[in-house]
DNA sequence: CTGGAAAGCGCC
DNA sequence: AAAGGGCGCTTTCCAG
């Protein structure tokens, strides 16, 4: 949570960062200073005026536990100037307040600032404070032993290639494969031109070649290692002994939060490797992790705002979703493998959330572009009303320039109607997800406030995370199940839809215990 | 030495 | 010709 601005005025407290938000979220940021400038053309200064070396913010105290890794603290700025800033930025939130509350109320974002994000803040910094325990010694063992992996990996991939090099080196590694080894160029990087080496790339190659599956293995090792195993320790606060995340409300252009310092929001889970690490992730003596999981929200959110009968059917039936559609798009006994039918049925439900088109459907299924497309169209077919979503999202968005989620909460869409093709097919992508994925976040915050509330009589069971689909706990270990049960109650009823909200919960030791 | 761009990749 | 929504972090590499 970076530095905050706010005053109340007329019943409601006003918060410019997140009023800023509200208004364009899509902003890249929401500094006062520049706001003061757009709002009201007074130029003020800057953190980065007062003290240099791009500083966003100046703490008023000495950095506590979640309060932004990215605030320099008032003590290390020199008196005189710091007086003058903290005056100035007090009468700049005096200035800016009528002005965004006028913006607020003007675009009916008054409700989702109210009733969603301003109650958010409290139960963030809470978050932010209770942090999370990790296993410090469990990761430097791991540390140990990726070592001795990576060097027996290393020593293979040096034979392989005839001599060494860093793997690490996307320049480096595209000479030995694309000059040296002669593997075919299959695709070049967007900026330079350059002969890719992604994962996709490198997949591909491991069919014929032995050596891509030694680097992607090398440069999965070395991920994990370098971002998590060995990053995480270095972050325990020295008087909690716990990792304090920063949760950003005011970044996503969706409506989302967002995880920084160290962002808790990636922490492996796919492969083994990544499953460990996580189990370093612990509770303190006597507690455990309870994990509470919506299950495909974004999906439920489509049937709801699609009503399309077959979704909402699905789900009101609680049968396997993507099974469920398979059936819808390939016919009941087709005579296909059924288990590879669900399978190729989850990419195009995916395909269809993200916008994805059928030349890369065809490339993450193994099909023809053809087949990609039919399968798609197979999709519209037995979905029509999602169609029908779909395009009466993107005409309300080319008319009004705006998309909304069914809180209030909105995205500005300039480049709908842009005569560049490449935008404009961007800009429709955004314009269809965003309803979706924020939608899915606002439910998410509605259910932190509730959740919080109900916890507050009991201060020994604590919100520690946040993952958009998901909240984590610590809790007592005898009470794990009472605290799950009210957990579940608050996030099934954080919103009223035509279909239900399921979660799943994990009660036991580990994060995603109870998830296998 | 620092900052930023680019590539790559972890998660939902 | 391009071709997937939303994030943040690490490493490399180069410029100042």
């Amino acid at each position: 949570m970076l530095a905050r601005h706010g005053v109340t005025l007329g019943g409601l407290a006003l918060d410019t960062m997140l009023a800023s938000y509200l208004v364009d979220a899509t902003r890249s940021a929401h500094l006062i200073e520049d706001l003061a400038l757009e709002h009201t053309s007074y130029k003020a200064l800057s953190a980065e005026d007062v003290c240099g070396r791009g500083a966003k913010a100046i703490s008023l105290a000495e950095v506590p536990v979640g309060r932004g890794a990215k605030a320099i603290s008032l003590a290390e700025v020199p008196v005189d100037a710091a007086v003058v800033y903290a005056c100035e930025r007090a009468d700049l939130v005096g200035q800016l307040a009528p002005v965004l509350r006028g913006l607020l109320l003007g675009e009916q974002l008054a409700d989702v600032y109210a009733t969603l994000e301003l109650p958010l803040v409290p139960v963030l910094k809470a978050v932010e404070r209770a942090g999370v325990r990790i296993d410090t010694a469990a990761l430097a063992a791991q540390s140990l032993t990726v070592d001795r992996e990576l060097a027996q990996r290393s020593a293979t991939i040096f034979e392989m290639a005839g001599g060494e090099f860093n793997i690490n080196s996307p320049k480096q590694l595209a000479e030995v494969l694309f000059d040296r080894l002669q593997l075919p160029v299959l695709k070049r990087t967007g900026t330079s031109k350059a002969p890719s080496t992604a994962v996709e790339v490198l997949e591909e190659l491991a069919l014929t070649h032995d050596i891509p599956r030694q680097i992607l293995e090398w440069r999965q090792l070395m991920k994990l290692k370098g971002t998590y195993i060995d990053a995480l320790p270095l972050l325990v606060h020295p008087q909690t002994g716990r990792v304090h995340t920063c949760f950003n409300q005011a970044v996503a252009a969706t409506g989302r939060l967002s995880s920084s310092d160290p962002n808790l929001q990636n922490i492996p889970i796919r492969t083994a490797l990544g499953r460990e690490i996580r189990r370093a992730f612990t509770a303190d003596p006597g507690n455990v992790l309870n994990s509470a999981d919506y299950s495909q929200i974004e999906f439920r959110v489509l049937a709801h705002l699609s009503e399309e009968p077959v979704l909402v059917d699905a789900f009101r039936e609680g049968v396997d979703f993507h099974e469920r559609t398979a059936v819808k798009i390939f016919g009941a006994d087709s005579g296909r493998d059924p288990h590879q039918l669900r399978s190729i049925a989850k990419m195009v439900n995916y395909a269809l959330l993200y916008g994805k088109g059928a030349f890369t459907l065809a490339k993450d299924i193994g099909v023809t572009q053809q087949a990609a497309q039919e399968f798609i169209d197979a999709y519209f077919a037995g979905f029509p009303r999602v169609r029908a979503f779909i395009d009466r999202t993107l005409e309300e968005a080319r008319a009004t320039g705006v998309v909304k989620t069914m809180y209030g909460r909105r995205r500005l869409v300039p480049e709908l109607n842009s005569r560049d093709f490449q935008r404009r097919a961007a800009s429709e992508r955004e314009a269809v997800n965003m309803p979706i994925q924020g939608s899915a976040a606002d439910i998410m915050k509605r259910a932190m406030i509730d959740v919080h509330a109900a916890l507050v009589p009991h201060p020994e069971a604590r919100m520690i995370l946040t993952v958009h689909d998901e909240l984590l706990f610590e809790v007592p270990e005898a009470r794990a199940e009472e605290f799950s049960a009210i957990v579940r109650d608050k996030m099934q009823g954080a919103a009223v839809m035509n279909v239900p909200l399921t979660v799943d919960v994990g009660v036991g030791e580990n994060w995603k215990d109870a998830k296998a």
